[in-house]
RNA sequence: GCCCCGGUAGUGUAGCGGCCUAUCAUGCGGGCCUGUCGAGCCCGCGACCCGGGUUCAAAUCCCGGCCGGGGCGCCA
């Protein structure tokens, strides 16, 4: 056995012997006593090294050993008020289970900050610093919390493809592949997959699962691969989307503070749990809070500057609703100018978007015409509503956006343990 | 796609024509120190992205390349 506790439970073994494994994080030499302090993913554990003890040789070659290096530690612990975590461990034995080479590429204990290419190049060695590792443990209890509040919902989880022959919604530029004698494309998005399955009877799907976008952006927003969490449901309308989209956020933000709430202490992060229903602002409202201070035409999109305008009046997560048509995608139900659509947002970010769908075959087409797409590259889509289509809507929501959102981190790289950006393919 | 900015020890930086044999911190190596908590003190190691140009003189100015960061647009 390597080990018979992690550092965090071997504080409840005082006066027992115990195995504990990790990195050596530090090591503060103090003449004949010697501090080693442990790390492993659920804290830190002191290795106390008393000289007189231990022997001088083993001292010496303890002492010696290099910061990130792998070991096991064999010794009786002891809670004391001189140790600052409340116990120490007085190792008899310890077992050198890899060495790490110096000088690290990244300090892992260091003070000093690093750039983000720094980090990312060397990743595996930025993911032992606690706080990132935070980034990912919440990350973690946010995709558990939308996962439970959908199922709870009696949505059922899919997986639909990501090589693709076709642009989902036109305008955006996808990944080209080669598929054999083939032409292909990575997805962007699950929309018309998860739509044909409304069309197939599964009443209520989720996907959680990678988009691709091939646009150059360069921002700390973006992403070219990122998790969709995207869920689609039957004989419902706009308003339904919204009830089910704003109670997983909900249990999403729950799920992260009862479970990692000492992983948004560590990166200065405090949440309540929001209540719902969220505001509802329709875009004409929107106009109107930004008239004056920004200025913008009834059927434009919100520009960065504008909803940065909003999002300091509405310091909140907010819908925006009923969007001109001609902002919004083919596929969402029109109601005379204006679309059964809305964007989840919070203050100025832009969480998720979804609609009421249109379900009606002629009205789709008559929409795809209208914004120049050819309905012939569309038939596997298009066939669904011919025969029998029901009522629907649903929503794409960008995970990393929220994980952003929860952890208060800058820069949506930080969000990804590996992220793909404008230039990033490796690692 | 358009537009800004930046590349100096392992890491983060100062310097921005001659005071540079390049600053500071951290790290690494060595020494001292029986309880550290960002331990402390002493000594040492270690760097100007690449190519061209201007100049008596280039880390510093100009051009090109490579690499990176950011803004807008677009979106999640």
């Amino acid at each position: 056995m390597f080990r018979t506790c992690t550092t965090q439970d071997a504080k409840n073994f005082d006066g027992k012997e115990v195995k504990v494994c990790g990195w050596v994080h530090d090591i503060r030499v103090l003449g004949r006593i010697a501090f080693i302090i442990l790390r492993d993913r659920y804290g830190f554990a002191q290795l106390t090294l008393i000289k007189s003890i231990i022997g001088k040789e083993n001292f010496k070659k303890y002492t010696k050993l290099t910061r990130e290096s792998v070991i096991c530690a064999r010794g009786k612990v002891q809670l004391t008020e001189q140790a600052k975590l409340g116990f120490e461990i007085l190792p008899e034995e310890i077992n050198v289970l890899s060495v790490a080479s110096a000088p690290l590429p990244l300090g892992v204990a260091d003070k000093v900050q690093a750039d983000m290419e720094t980090r990312i190049e060397n990743r595996f060695l930025d993911l032992r610093k606690p706080e990132v590792l935070a980034v990912f443990r919440v990350r973690s209890a946010l995709l558990q919390g939308m996962r439970d509040t959908l199922i709870a919902h009696k949505f059922i989880e899919v997986h639909t493809p990501k090589i693709v022959a076709t642009a989902t919604e036109g305008g955006t530029e996808l990944f080209p592949v080669k598929y054999f004698e083939k032409d292909a494309y990575l997805n962007q998005s699950p929309q018309l997959y998860k739509q044909i399955l409304m069309g197939a009877g599964f009443d209520r799907v989720f996907e959680i699962a990678p988009a691709f976008r091939a646009e150059e952006h360069n921002t700390t927003r973006h992403l070219n691969e990122f998790i969709s969490i995207d869920a689609e449901l039957s004989f419902a309308n706009d308003e339904d989307a919204m009830q089910i989209l704003e109670e997983a956020i909900q249990n999403a933000i729950r799920y992260a503070v009862e479970r990692e709430g000492d992983a948004l202490e560590l990166l200065g992060m405090k949440w309540e749990v929001p209540e719902i229903p969220f505001r509802r602002v329709t875009y004409d409202e929107a106009l109107e809070l930004l008239s004056g201070e920004v200025d913008m035409d009834w059927g434009e999109d919100f520009s960065t500057e504008a909803l940065k305008v909003l999002g300091e009046k509405i310091n909140d997560f907010y819908y925006i609703t009923r969007w001109p048509l001609e902002t919004k995608p083919f596929y969402v139900m029109p109601d005379g100018d204006k679309a059964l659509a809305f964007d989840l947002m919070y203050r100025d970010k832009e969480l998720s978007s979804g609609a009421q769908r249109n379900h009606n075959y002629e009205s789709l087409v008559q929409n795809m015409r209208a914004k120049g797409l050819n309905p012939d590259n569309f038939e596997f889509y298009l066939n669904a509503f011919r025969y029998g289509m029901p009522p629907h809507a649903g929503w794409g929501l960008g995970l990393e956006r929220l994980v952003m959102i929860i952890t208060g981190v800058k820069n949506i790289r930080e969000c990804v343990i590996f992220p793909r950006d404008r230039t990033r393919l490796v690692p």
